[in-house]
DNA sequence: TTATTTCTTGACGAGTCAGTCAAGAAATAG
DNA sequence: CTATTTCTTGACTGACTCGTCAAGAAATAA
């Protein structure tokens, strides 16, 4: 027996709470936030989503879906590999240069995941090696194509942007959008030039 | 009139209690949890470091002092400017390959900034551009030592270096020495051959 | 219609939070 | 010695925390 049906969409609702975590952390949300940006009762949100530690679980997969997968395609795409990861650059540059400024929810939960209830390290790990891998294929198939030098190590470079990709998500958080711009083409010049 | 010394070292207690925010953050840090680190009682520390974010802002400055000045000199240091660098990236190396995983509290409190109350993006944004700044006069050495290509930008490969420094932070939080060992490889490779 | 299930609303409770108050302890100054 | 100043200890407070309870609303099933 079906019983009366919640009022509201629930992905919409979900993707309200994954921005108040991407902006104000997970212990610097408080439930009453999340009640006012998702526009529901207490008992909705627990009914729908569980414990706030089940919803943040719920927004991260989110993020990592909707925000991952871009990446790794562009990185997969046919063509030119290289050209590839510069079009991942200048992502990136587009997406840090618009001024929102609250980083990546990965890097940002990452800091603060120490403080942070529930076993989370082998989501973040899966995560970052999915971005890792992309990376390293994109590179390795650059190397077959005459596009990188055979010198350089695909897997090395591979978990390199990676890393980069987290460190200009803290910068975004306070830098200028001319500093994000800098960095991002210091790293082109490295594997272009 | 003087009055009654105090019975503890202040900078000592300072220290422990950059130890917690920099495991903990601030949010995930309880008044509670600075009296046991600092073994003192909570009168004792509103007398001498005001309120908790008073004491955070004087942790994080005794943390860039102490963590920010050895990376610096080494990068102003006389001699091969190129060799500076590499010598920072083993600096990294060693400090994030020894699995402390609580990477530096500067990217921590950046990406916990939001959520936290006061201002301070000009304290984050000084740090950085020391940083960046140091990088860049390293790579500017290079140029004219004739290490470094003059096709490349240093201040760009200045704010991509510090950028990386903040990523390795934020990887070393939950990837192995290994990745660690990785991307810095990865780093090297570019900037060498 | 009536019974059943689920959702929504608002109040509530136990626990934790940062910060303060008050009293006693321990030092210096005269 | 006494008076004064500061530090230390521990209790306390009001605000905020997450999560639950209870009652009514709204849907479906028969």
């Amino acid at each position: 027996m079906r019983g009366r049906p919640r009022e509201f969409d629930k992905d919409q609702a979900l993707g309200e709470a994954m921005r108040v975590f991407w902006r104000q952390g997970f212990n610097g949300t408080a439930v009453a936030d999340l009640e006012e940006a998702m526009g529901l009762g207490r008992q909705s949100i627990y009914n729908a989503f569980g414990d706030k530690e089940q919803l943040f679980d719920a927004a991260l997969e989110l993020y990592l879906d909707a925000g991952m997968k871009p990446i790794t395609e562009v990185l997969d795409r046919e063509g030119s590999a290289l050209g590839n990861v510069l079009d991942v650059l200048e992502m990136w540059e587009n997406h840090h240069g618009d001024g929102n400024g609250n980083g990546c929810l990965l890097a940002n939960s990452i800091c603060e995941h120490e403080a942070m209830p529930g076993e989370r390290d082998a989501l973040f790990r899966g995560a970052v090696e999915r971005l890792e891998g992309a990376f390293a294929r994109a590179f390795d198939r650059a190397q077959e194509q005459g596009e990188l030098s055979a010198a350089r190590d695909p897997a090395a470079l591979g978990r390199l942007f990676a890393t980069l990709g987290q460190g200009l998500s803290v910068m975004s958080r306070v830098q200028s959008p001319e500093f994000m711009i800098g960095a991002i083409q210091g790293a082109r010049q490295l594997i272009t030039a």
